[in-house]
DNA sequence: CGGATTTGACCTGCGC
DNA sequence: GCGCAGGTCAAATCCG
């Protein structure tokens, strides 16, 4: 349990302070460097957790982005965010509303937030591909594809299938900071009991095909082994394409329309110093 | 031929 | 009121 305690203590500290129209880059900042500072002891002690903090970082960075551009943001690679203090940083973001009125930046924060809760009602649970829940036992049924802004990858829509009357959903898309995890929407529940695998596999006349195809619009009808088992030779290329994603990676920032890489960066700022 | 996917069109909610 | 983004519909297409 000792390896526990580190972030047990962890509490956020730099928001302890009440953000300002004056502080608001530098209390993020000082935020971002903290958790940067724990990762490597997080992971080096929790490397199971890897999955579902990637999870926890793309919400995070989603509650940050009224805030950029960030002078000194950084990715958050591999780093943990535990939920509590996620929850935590909300609260703090949107029961200060007297803050919320006089700071913009503070004010923007909170109507993001707040229309997140709304959106979020229906929302089930949300889960990733990879820790082998993206093959369920029920039987979906495709009837939308959508792309959506910020992101690269387009989001599916479907719908249960094993029963006529099941008002079910889910959506799926891929998480745009790593393409192997696909993030799960489920909404509405099930009104019929749970089909066996076998079932709900048969009700798809193209399964064969999809699962040789490897179809990125499909990725439920996937099998789990399909899903986790990786040759050598992918396996080789895998941790190729992840190192030119960390390479790309290291010192971007996040705006609205995207990642930003760090070289681009550098020439904004230089650009910005020449006026200051 | 039946059932599933694809994809452009349409609908709806929200912010400005 | 307008534009945008996300969600859904449904005709066309695909495949076993």
């Amino acid at each position: 349990m000792d390896e526990l305690a580190f972030f047990m203590d962890w509490d956020l500290e730099a928001i302890n302070e009440t953000p300002t129209t004056n502080n608001t880059n530098t209390y993020f900042s000082q935020l971002f460097s903290d958790l940067q500072h724990d990762e490597d002891l997080l992971f080096h002690n929790f490397p199971e957790f890897s999955e579902t903090a990637n999870v926890l970082i793309d919400e995070f960075q989603e509650l940050c982005k009224p805030f950029y551009p960030l002078s000194s943001q950084t990715i958050l690679t591999n780093s943990m965010i535990v939920p509590k203090q996620l929850e935590e940083l909300k609260e703090i973001q949107v029961s200060d509303e007297k803050v919320a009125s006089q700071d913009p930046q503070v004010s923007a924060v909170s109507k993001y937030i707040k229309s997140k809760k709304k959106k979020n009602k229906s929302t089930v649970k949300k889960v990733t591909a990879m820790d082998g829940t993206l093959c369920d036992a029920w039987a979906w049924r495709k009837y939308g594809q959508k792309p959506i802004k910020g992101s690269p990858y387009p989001r599916s829509y479907y719908r249960c299938s094993s029963s006529k009357g099941c008002s079910a959903k889910k959506q799926v898309e891929k998480n745009h900071l790593d393409p192997r995890v696909y993030l799960v929407t489920y909404s509405a529940e099930h009104n019929h009991p749970q089909p066996t695998r076998r079932n709900s596999l048969a009700g798809s006349s193209r399964k064969n095909n999809l699962l040789a195809t490897h179809s990125s619009t499909a990725p439920l009808m996937k099998i789990e082994d399909e899903v986790t088992v990786m040759t050598s030779v992918q396996k080789m290329e895998k941790d190729e394409e992840d190192q030119h994603l960390l390479e790309w990676l290291e010192g971007a920032q996040l705006c609205d329309d995207g990642w930003i890489p760090k070289k681009e960066l550098d020439e904004y700022f230089i650009g910005l110093d020449k006026y200051q």
